[in-house]
DNA sequence: CACACGATGCGCT
DNA sequence: GCGCATCGTGTGG
């Protein structure tokens, strides 16, 4: 089965709708001749909303790529010596991107910045095109039948701009927390 | 298990 | 300067 990567339309859409829509796909990155595929996970959602990197609603160098069109990476450093990766939804001009935040098949790939490492991804993938199978891209992957998907609040979040932005697949040995706060079945029953 | 905290660079106010 | 979409380690219960 020689699966393509995942064209442009895939990623128009709303970030929440785009982050359940990538739980179960694959994450595909290019390392010599052979290629590492990691099953999504757990994904988190971010817009122009208070704990977003767009929450000025306006463009920076570092937030740039949010706004511009959908289904490239947005690669940014954090803490002195992480990546995080995500993937740009929304359509040109409006700010929106999934965060990855695990990954089951991928030894170490638990939490966005593990993610990053155990993929060698780094600023240079920031803003490359997702659509053309060159160095990362995505793949359409089956949800498992009876395979629940959990809804429940951003890590690392501020209290006062909490929102259940964050998804991820139950039993998954790559989710990077489990919250003690409420979380619920998505969607909700 | 629950925190607390340091490492370490840099975007933004 | 402040604080961060993090993580590993260290302490205490």
């Amino acid at each position: 089965m020689t699966a393509r990567p995942l064209g442009r339309r895939f990623f128009q859409r709303p970030a929440l709708e785009l982050a359940v829509a990538l739980l179960g796909t694959w994450l595909c990155r290019r390392r010599g001749d052979a290629v590492a595929r990691g099953r999504i996970v757990e994904v988190e959602a971010y817009t122009d909303d208070a704990a977003s990197h767009a929450r000025s609603g306006r463009r920076t160098p570092r937030n740039a790529v949010m706004f511009g069109p959908a289904g490239y990476a947005y690669v940014y450093f954090t803490y002195g010596m992480h990546y995080c990766a995500n993937v740009v939804a929304e359509r040109d001009g409006v700010p929106g991107a999934v965060l990855l935040r695990g990954l089951d098949g991928i030894a170490g790939a638990h939490g966005p910045a593990r993610l990053c490492r155990a993929l060698d991804i780094d600023r240079h993938l920031d803003g490359v095109d997702l659509t053309n199978g060159d160095q990362l891209w995505l793949e359409r992957g089956r949800r498992r039948r009876g395979e629940r998907i959990i809804q429940t609040t951003r890590i690392g979040i501020r209290a006062d701009t909490e929102l259940p932005w964050r998804f991820y697949l139950a039993g998954s040995p790559g989710v990077s927390r489990r919250d003690r706060a409420a979380e619920g079945e998505y969607p909700p029953l």
